[in-house]
DNA sequence: TAGATTGTTAATCGATTAACAATC
DNA sequence: TAGATTGTTAATCGATTAACAATC
């Protein structure tokens, strides 16, 4: 009767996404030569629980000295095993229009752990380009790349117009996992992973606290 | 001893960040004609609860009709009016690197209640260009045209290292929210709204989901 | 009417925060 | 040693989900 786990390690996702903002803050304190580092130390400087920094970090299976702290190279480490960026995840991007040319030239996903290898777009015109190093290739001939290249990973930059089409293209191409930059929210199987860059919802909370505080300078 | 409310009004961020979600939804059914809608309905899509969306819908202060539901243009502007979306909120970018010009060129803001009028760039060769219809001045203007123009809202594009500086002048230039894009966590005064747009933290959960299906295909 | 839906109160769940013994 | 910090258990807080009367 033995089950098999198909379940994925859970831990919190409040934790997760908290993890890349201790590395970023960890890097810079590794480029100044600080050897060790306390939870209080990190939260003070993040505005942050210190008991919270300490069950983050815990998740990545780092064990930390009482009263020293966690030696700086060997947390960064930690973390960086953890959410899989040690070693550079190869990724294709689909839609070249302005955000997808923006993202091909953003040089900081290379300390995120992912490295776009190529390009695709619908549009026959764009195909053949070079865009910041890298070859865009027809949408069709992204299946039969996907596979010879292993790549898991697809950055959706489309139109909305066009997102679940595109999507399909990822999926039956064997792509494990979306990264969707597009307003649409994609119909996908329950073994493909999509995460949802909502940019729309974190200008609604930047708008709301703004209407929030109008209104009170009204009042007074 | 009246004292004056200078808490903002607190909705729970969580369904703020889900308003957004159903109002895509919702035009969408606009443009197909539906007149009603059902939390049911929006739930279903959407693979959501129905009590979670009916009482983030309660948060704009909507009342349905038991039996019917909601009327979707009223639903919509309610929706609209709570996030402040109604009239077009001005902001000026700075930072006209390859994400800025993406941002400046992106026609979605226009539904997010979000007009870029002007955009701003440290570096004096950039400045007089026009990207995607917007003049690019010297970021030493900032500072007049905010006060004269009655700008509020800075969406912030810069290079890390420039991060902290630039907010500083958004910051002494009367903006009062901040549309954060870099990595960096800034010091800002608790009067000023500082919205993060953490790409590393979506990009993190994508990667943790990622590494923990490999595990389980290993074992399997 | 009967059945579907709203609005609201109560129960559950999960994350944050507090408390504290163990440790260097 | 004394004090700071870790790791862990318990308490609190807030959001999600369930239950149900009121309504059209």
């Amino acid at each position: 009767m033995a089950i098999v786990n198909t379940e994925l390690k859970n831990a919190p996702l409040p934790s997760i996404k908290r993890l890349p903002i201790y590395l970023n803050m960890l890097r810079l304190m590794q480029v100044k030569g600080r050897p060790v580092v306390s939870c209080t130390h990190i939260a003070d400087d993040l505005h942050l629980d210190p008991t919270q920094v300490r069950k983050d970090l815990a998740i990545t299976g780092i064990i930390g000295r009482p009263k020293v702290g966690y030696q700086v190279p060997e947390l960064i480490q930690s973390i960086e095993a953890f959410l899989g960026w040690k070693k550079a995840n190869e990724a294709f991007l689909v839609g070249v229009g302005n955000l997808g040319s923006a993202l091909l030239g953003y040089e900081g996903f290379a300390h995120l752990g992912l490295k776009i290898i190529a390009a695709f777009d619908s549009h026959p015109e764009k195909a053949g380009k070079t865009i910041h190093g890298r070859e865009v290739f027809p949408l069709e001939q992204l299946p039969s790349l996907a596979s010879r290249m292993h790549v898991h990973i697809g950055v959706l930059t489309v139109p909305a117009s066009a997102a679940q089409s595109a999507a399909d293209v990822l999926i039956g191409s064997g792509i494990r996992a979306i990264w969707n930059f597009t307003a649409t929210r994609l119909d996908a199987p329950p073994d493909t992973i999509v995460e949802n860059v909502e940019l729309a919802s974190s200008l609604a909370v930047l708008s709301s606290k703004l209407e929030a505080t109008m209104k009170n300078k009204k009042k007074s």
